[in-house]
DNA sequence: TCCAAGTCAATATG
DNA sequence: CATATTGACTTGGA
């Protein structure tokens, strides 16, 4: 699609305004130059961008994306939830409707947001759309009302009769024929949808750790032995690993965040789910990282942020006066402190401790590889693992598990410096550095109150530091 | 071609 | 009913 001449450029200001984030603590401190811009270029929409768009705004959301400053993608899905939870608004209205998402994707994208600077630009699409959302002031009663009408549809269809004509966009049915016969699956035109079992999801898992790139002779290896077709194996790999990527991302993210130490939590915090799946997600971080660049021998959350960081941040001025460098050594410095207080025992570990559950192996065929799936005996599949991580700690020797990717992620935390240098404007960059400010959501895995300490410690810091922030650089929010 | 990132859409769960 | 999970598909880049 080649789109759009390009005209604006000097409208940014605007744009930015549009997108903006609010502040979320303090605000209104001073205001701000009112020179509000014009909106003059407004190249007519085109084929893109289907969507309501609330509102004004004639350029698309591909031009909004495109110089939207850095967003904090962890605050706006936090506010939208709760948005449209307190005013009982679901997922699939809101994402079919703001921003042309099917609700299962909502959900994803709701619970596991990836930061800003990983996401691509079609990937920053959504939450602009929710950030645009959430400036707008009738955002809520204009999902009501849609609602209102889905409803009012919805009743007429289902009283049988009549005409069908409302002015409803997205119209109804289509799907012609009928079922006659019956909740029958007429010829089997749907595949069934492959689903697999948690034995094999175990062994894809075990092959992953021991190779997260299997080469196409494993993978048909993979296959047989499981008894799976080729592509699913390999889209099982596809997915696993970006994943397991994601799964990272989100506790960087949330490794900042973190609410004020007590334990209080604010408003509305849930969102958490415990433990995702069963074991230590091992992601072996293991090289993995597929360009393998100057990857310097570190910790792997370095690598992440090396390999990241640059991603599009266009211009990276890296614009920082005096105060803010300070403020950012402190960051550093007391990182690493939290860094030390973080870990303790389980360093980065990676290797992931569990598993090597005593299967008798023997499997068909494995040969070189050296894997050993399937076989699979018994039903100690990773629920124990998980569940029971005193055990598994106990075998395995040490803990690992669990915690390990919670320090790691820590750690990288402040890597997010580096990125500092993406932002568009310092007070971005800065605000979206500490921006995390009370996120309250703080998922302990409640395990071992070990780790609790020591994440209230680290909450300490961060907390101190949010404050000096403050403190330092009187935020402004305009432009 | 392979990979990653986004999504969809079926199906699990709550 | 709504939300969460997940195998498969689509795009876009080397």
């Amino acid at each position: 699609a080649p789109e759009s001449p390009m005209s604006s450029s000097e409208s940014v200001k605007s744009l930015t305004e549009l997108v903006q984030q609010p502040c979320p603590a303090i605000e209104t401190s001073k205001d701000s130059k009112p020179q509000e811009s014009s909106e003059p270029p407004a190249s007519e929409s085109q084929s893109t961008t289907p969507l309501p768009l609330s509102g004004h705004s004639a350029l698309s959301i591909q031009e909004l994306v495109a110089m939207s400053p850095e967003l904090d993608t962890y605050g706006i899905t936090k506010r939208v939830k709760e948005v449209l939870t307190d005013n009982n608004l679901g997922q699939r209205l809101f994402g079919e409707t703001i921003l042309g998402l099917t609700q299962g994707s909502v959900s994803d994208l709701l619970a596991r947001p990836k930061p800003w600077h990983k996401l691509s630009l079609k990937g920053r699409e959504p939450f602009v759309r929710m950030q645009l959302w959430l400036n707008d002031p009738n955002n809520v009663e204009k999902l009501m009302d849609m609602k209102r009408m889905e409803k009012k549809a919805y009743m007429k269809r289902r009283h049988s009769s009549v005409s069908d004509s409302q002015s409803c966009e997205s119209s109804s049915v289509g799907i012609d024929y009928s079922q006659g016969a019956s909740p029958q699956p007429q010829h089997q035109l749907k595949k069934p949808r492959v689903v697999l079992a948690p034995e094999e999801k175990e062994a894809l898992k075990r092959a992953y750790q021991q190779k997260p790139y299997p080469s196409p002779k494993t993978i048909e290896e993979l296959a047989t032995q499981l008894n799976l077709k080729t592509s699913t194996v390999i889209n099982w790999f596809h997915n696993y690993r970006s994943r397991i990527r994601r799964e990272l991302f989100i506790e960087e993210i949330q490794a900042g965040s973190q609410g004020q130490a007590g334990s209080s939590d604010s408003p509305s915090a849930r969102s958490n789910r415990a433990v995702h799946s069963s074991e230590g997600d091992s992601c072996d971080g293991v090289d993995t990282e597929g360009p393998p660049e100057g990857k310097q021998s570190g910790l792997e959350a370095d690598e992440y942020n090396n390999a990241t960081t640059k991603s599009q941040g266009g211009q990276a001025e890296s614009t920082f006066e005096v105060g803010e460098e300070a403020l950012q050594d402190v960051r550093s410095s007391e990182k690493t402190e939290s860094f030390h207080l973080g870990m303790e025992s389980l360093e980065d570990t990676d290797d992931e401790g569990r598993l090597k559950a005593p299967r008798q192996s023997s499997p068909p065929g494995s040969q070189s590889s050296g894997e050993t799936l399937e076989t699979m005996p018994n039903s100690a599949t990773e629920e124990d693992a998980s569940t029971s991580a005193a055990s598994t700690s106990v075998l395995t020797g040490e803990s690992s598990y669990k915690s390990k990717e919670s320090s790691e992620r820590i750690s990288s935390v402040p890597s997010t410096s580096s990125t500092l240098a993406t932002g568009s404007q310092k007070t971005n960059s800065i605000q979206s550095l500490f921006n995390f400010s009370e996120a309250a959501s703080s998922k302990n895995t409640r395990d071992n109150t070990l780790r609790k300490k020591k994440a209230a410690n680290l909450n300490n810091i961060i907390h101190r530091l949010e404050k000096a922030a403050s403190r330092e650089e009187p935020v402004e929010w305009e432009f």
